[in-house]
DNA sequence: TTCATTTTTGTAACCACTGCAAATATATAA
DNA sequence: TTATATATTTGCAGTGGTTACAAAAATGAA
C-alpha cells in the first residue's frame, strides 16, 4: 500500500464526518501509513515530539473513534495490548513469538468460504490470527 | 463432544506429566466439559464451593499450565478477558456483540488452505474469530 | 519420622485502559 | 471583532483483569 498524502487523509476523515484536528490528522496519518500495527502507546511516543503536547488519552479516544467509524481495525493478536491497523481490507495477521513482530498475510476468498453454518449469523468482523516463529527468527 | 470421565481426565494430565491434584483435576474437568469458553473468574466461581477453598491465583496458574502443555486453548476473542477452551481441535469462534455468548463454528480444511505465503512460517497456533449478532439475539 | 520438593493460597502490586472534569481550541452569531 | 456555544484535548485518578511473591500446606522420598 502506497503512502497516503495529508490531503487524502484529511478527505477520508471529513467523509466519515470527523473533523480533522491537528492531533486527529497526525494520529490518522501515522496509523494509516504504518505497517507495524502499533499500540496506542507507540503512536503516542511517535507523535508527542512532533505535536509538542499530546495526551495518551487523546490517542486512545481518537483511535477508538476511527475503529467505530470503520476507518481502522483493532487487533487482539497480542495478549497484553490493543493494536491498530490502518489497512481495513480482508487479511490475516501473524505474530512472531520470539521477536513480537506482526506481519500481514494474504488470504484466499473470505471467511464465508472457510466456515460451515454462518448463514444465520450477521457477521460484522472477522479476524484470523496466527502465531509461531517468523522466517527471520528461525534463521538465527 | 461427550463428557469426559474423571479417570479419563486424570490419565490425560498424567500423560502430559502433570500431577493431578484435587484442584487441578477439578479445574481440568470443568474446562474440558464446558462449552461456554469460561474465564478464569468463571471457573473460580463455579468450583470454589465444591472445593471448599480455592484461590483465584491457582485457577490462573493451573490454566496457564494447561495452555503451555497444549491441553487447553486460550482465547482472546473477548476484549477484556482471557477465555479458555478445552476443545483443542481446529475450529473457529463467534462472539455475539449483544449477549456476549461465544459459539463454536466448524471450518473447512485448515488455515493452510486459506492463506498465501505461509511456507516460511512455523505456525504453532491459529485462531479465527468472528463477531456479530447471533441468531437468538437477531430474532428479538 | 524427617527432610526436600511440589502445590496452593492470599495479598499486594502491576499496568493497559477508561472516566471524568477542567482547560483549550474551534465554530457560529451578533 | 467580540461574545457565546460547542467540540476537542488534556492530565490525573480510578478500574479491573492478571501476575509476582512469599508464606503455608500438601505430597513424596529416604
Amino acid at each position: 500500500m502506497r503512502m497516503l498524502t495529508r490531503p487524502e487523509l484529511k478527505m477520508q476523515l471529513q467523509n466519515a464526518g470527523i473533523r480533522p484536528s491537528v492531533q486527529r490528522l497526525a494520529i490518522y496519518e501515522y496509523v494509516k501509513n504504518s505497517c507495524e500495527h502499533p499500540t496506542a502507546e507507540a503512536v503516542y511516543e511517535a507523535l508527542r515530539d512532533e505535536l509538542g503536547s499530546l495526551s495518551l488519552t487523546t490517542v486512545y479516544n481518537t483511535l477508538k473513534l476511527y475503529v467505530d467509524a470503520g476507518l481502522v481495525m483493532m487487533l487482539h493478536i497480542d495478549d497484553n495490548f490493543q493494536r491498530f491497523d490502518g489497512d481495513t481490507s480482508v487479511h490475516a495477521h501473524f505474530r512472531c513469538s520470539l521477536c513480537g513482530s506482526i506481519h500481514d498475510l494474504s488470504v484466499k476468498g473470505d471467511y464465508h468460504t472457510w466456515l460451515c453454518g454462518v448463514e444465520n449469523l450477521a457477521v460484522t468482523d472477522a479476524q484470523l490470527y496466527l502465531k509461531g516463529v517468523c522466517s527471520k527468527c528461525s534463521q538465527q
